[in-house]
DNA sequence: CTCACATTCTCATTAAATGAGAAACCACGC
DNA sequence: GCGTGGTTTCTCATTTAATGAGAATGTGAG
C-alpha cells in the first residue's frame, strides 16, 4: 500500500460513529507502530486536515471547514442556483425544504441546502449528505439524464439494485422507464430516502450534460396534488433560470479556472 | 520532502483564488512530472478529496463536504451551542447574527453560524472562516482567557501584532489589558474584522480551559448602547447555558471518544 | 472514423518510508 | 518550584516504495 493511501485510509477512520482517535488507538486500527502513526498525524496535523482535541485526542481539522467553505463561495452550480433556491424556499416555507444535489462520478450528493420558516421535519438534506443512488426523486432525475453509455454501465454492475427500485429488470426496461422520467421533465417520490417525506425533484443540466438536480423535500402531507404540480413548475422554472445563470458565471470564467 | 508533504501541499493549491486545476498546470506548479502528479491526483481522486468536473480540470472533492457534515454533527461545541445560538439569532433578528468560534491550535476559526429573518448586511462571519488571532472581539476574548504561558509564547512571537492592536507593547501591559478583558467577561468592538461591523463576544470554557466564543455581529449602527447591554447580558447567559450542555454531552461520552 | 488529448501503465533507477528505542517535552499534582 | 506519567519527537541502519520518461491505452468531439 502506497504512502498515500494510508494517509487516506487514516482519514478514513474518523466516522460519524467514531470522530475521535488517539494516536495509539488509530496505530492498532490501521496495525502500523505508533512512532509511525505519530509521524502520520503529525503531517495531517500540520496540513489541518486533523487537529489535536487536548489529551492526545484527534479529530478532523480546521482545513476541512477552510476547504468546505471554499467549495461553497467557488463552486459555479451552487452561486448559480441560490437565487432561485431562495425564491423557491420561500414559496414552500413551513412544508419543504430545498436542497441542490450534483453527479460526482458515480456518485450523487447534496451540496446546498435551503429553507425558510420554521421546519417542524427532519432535515436530512444537508450539505454533504450523500445521496443513494437508485432511490429518492432527486437521485432519479440525474440517472434518466446519464449517458447511455453510463446507464449501461451502471445497469451492467447494478442491475440488482435497479430491479428492486422498480426500474426494469432488462436494459431495455431501465431505459423505457428512464425515457419516460427524462420527457416528464420531473420526477415525485414519497419515502424512498427518508421515511413520511416526498420528494421532488427537476434535473439541472449545462450543454445537454446532467450536473445534478434540484428538490423539494417535506412532509407527504404537506403537499396536495395541486401543490405538487404547482411545484414542480416552480422547480422546472427555477432549474432553467440556474442553468441561464450558469452559463453566465462559467462565460465569466476566471472565477473557475483562476 | 515527504510524499505526505506533497499530496497536502497539492490540496493547498485549491484556493479560494483558484479553484480549478488541470494536471499539468498542477504539476508545473509543484515542478514534478505529468506522470508524478497524475498519480498523486488519481490517489486524491480515489478518495474523493479532490474530484474531476469535466475535460480535465478538477477541484476540490465530494470527501471535504463528507467530512464537514461529520464535523457539523459531532463537534460538541457546536451541538452544545446550537439551542442558546437559534434562541440570540431570533432576539437580534434582522440586526445581527450569531457565530460560534473554536480555539484551534494558535487559530481561531468560525465553525458555526446561525441568523434568522433578512440580514440586508453582508454575513462575513461563516463557517470556515478563519479569524485574526489579534483582531475582533471573537478573539480577543478567547485571547484573553489563554493560560499565561501561550500568552507569553504569542507575545515572544507576535509583539509587533499585539502593539499595533492596543494590546499592550511590554508583556506585562498585555497581561493587564487582557486581564481586564477576562474580568469584564465580554468584549466590544467595532470594525476591527469587517468595516462598519460591530462584534460582541463572550468567552465558552470548559472546566476552566478556554474552548472558544460565542457572539453577535451587526452593522454598527444597528445597536444602542442599551441594546449592546443587553445582548453582552444574553450572550453571557446563553455562553453559561452551553458550557453546561457541554458538561452533559462529555458526560455522555459515547459520541466523542467513539 | 479519426484525431487530439487525457489518462494509465511499465520498469529500471533513485530516494524515501520504516520502526525500535532513546530522548525530549509537557501538563499536572504535590 | 520539582518530580512524575504520559505524549510526542528524534535517530539511524534497514527495508520498501516512489519516481519519471516514454509507450500504450482510453475517451470524447467533430
Amino acid at each position: 500500500m502506497s504512502t498515500a493511501d494510508r494517509l487516506l485510509e487514516i482519514l478514513d477512520l474518523f466516522t460519524l460513529e467514531r470522530p475521535g482517535w488517539s494516536v495509539d488507538e488509530a496505530a492498532e486500527a490501521c496495525d502500523v507502530p505508533s512512532s509511525t502513526m505519530y509521524r502520520y498525524f503529525s503531517s495531517l496535523s500540520r496540513s489541518g486536515l486533523i487537529a489535536p482535541m487536548g489529551k492526545g485526542w484527534y479529530s478532523l481539522g480546521p482545513a476541512i471547514m477552510r476547504y468546505d467553505r471554499q467549495l461553497r463561495l467557488t463552486d459555479p452550480l451552487i452561486r448559480a442556483a441560490r437565487r432561485e433556491m431562495n425564491r423557491l424556499a420561500k414559496s414552500v416555507a413551513g412544508r419543504g425544504v430545498v436542497f441542490l444535489c450534483r453527479l460526482l462520478g458515480d456518485q450523487i450528493m447534496c451540496i446546498s441546502q435551503v429553507s425558510t420558516g420554521d421546519t417542524p421535519f427532519t432535515i436530512g438534506y444537508e450539505r454533504g449528505r450523500l445521496m443513494p443512488l437508485f432511490a429518492g426523486s432527486a437521485s432519479r432525475v440525474i440517472l434518466a439524464n446519464l449517458s447511455p453509455a453510463k446507464i449501461a454501465a451502471l445497469h451492467r454492475d447494478h442491475s440488482a439494485a435497479f430491479e428492486e427500485r422498480g426500474l426494469g429488470v432488462t436494459l431495455k426496461d431501465v431505459r423505457e422507464t428512464l425515457k419516460t422520467v427524462r420527457n416528464d421533465g420531473h420526477f415525485v417520490t414519497v419515502g424512498e430516502v427518508d421515511p413520511g417525506m416526498r420528494g421532488i425533484s427537476v434535473p439541472i443540466s449545462l450543454r445537454g450534460k446532467i450536473l445534478g438536480s434540484l428538490s423539494i423535500a417535506g412532509p407527504r402531507q404537506g403537499f396536495t396534488n395541486a401543490q405538487i404540480g404547482q411545484a414542480v413548475a416552480e422547480l422546472k422554472e427555477a432549474s432553467s433560470r440556474t442553468e441561464e445563470e450558469l452559463h453566465h458565471i462559467i462565460a465569466e470564467g476566471a472565477a473557475w479556472r483562476g
